[in-house]
DNA sequence: TCATTATATGAACATATGCTCATATATGTT
DNA sequence: AACATATATGAGCATATGTTCATATAATGA
């Protein structure tokens, strides 16, 4: 071996945007607070509002900035919309915080 | 049964807080770099940021943060510290979503 | 078509964040 | 003590973020 050093390998680009995208999702208390309703059961804008106690337009711009990640989706009933889960992997990370958070 | 509506378990404010703040701490590239880096060797101030070609004052600032919320230690050898992980839970966190990151 | 209800959007604002610069502190050496 | 080296810190600045208010849009029903 001419060579015992091994040299650090760098997270690419894509991979650290992903990665710091999906955190900030999870990092404000708001969208915590959707994404735990959410993956409880599947709720229109203002059911959300209500049972968080926040503004419609809170809830709304929150899950717009959730669905661009594709975190959640939605889907139509006359003029309501029900929005529910769209990323099992994110959830999985939000529950295991919130155990740790619970035990340590 | 009197009553089949499950009522909505709501988030308590300290978990809410602690899950924000370590989702926070995840939510920034360089920390994300600082902590991908420290993952894979203790690490005295100055090399991180040679090795992540950024300011020893940002790194510095950085490793303030992430001490406060203890996912960082330091030992101490002369004048130099030596950082390494201190929060494996949240290692995991990471890693799992720079897996996600790279395979969906 | 007009009214009603549900949701989305843009502007404005206050606050938070992350970086850089200059400088302080701390340890070790001569 | 004087100096060198490593790290920490505070101020200043530009940008990002989250909320609210007012209003727009979209679907439904009379």
């Amino acid at each position: 071996m001419s060579d015992q050093q091994n040299k650090y390998e760098h997270l690419d680009e894509e991979t650290l945007f992903i990665v710091s995208q999906t955190f900030k999702a999870l990092s404000d208390p708001t969208r915590i607070r959707i994404l735990h309703l959410l993956g409880e059961r599947e709720c229109n804008v203002s059911e959300i509002a209500e049972e968080l106690s926040l503004m419609q337009s809170t809830i709304s711009h929150q899950l717009r900035f959730l669905k661009n990640l594709r975190l959640v989706k939605f889907r139509r009933a006359g003029t309501t919309l029900f929005y529910s889960i769209d990323d099992e992997h994110v959830m999985t990370l939000l529950h295991q915080s919130i155990h740790h958070a619970r035990h340590d």
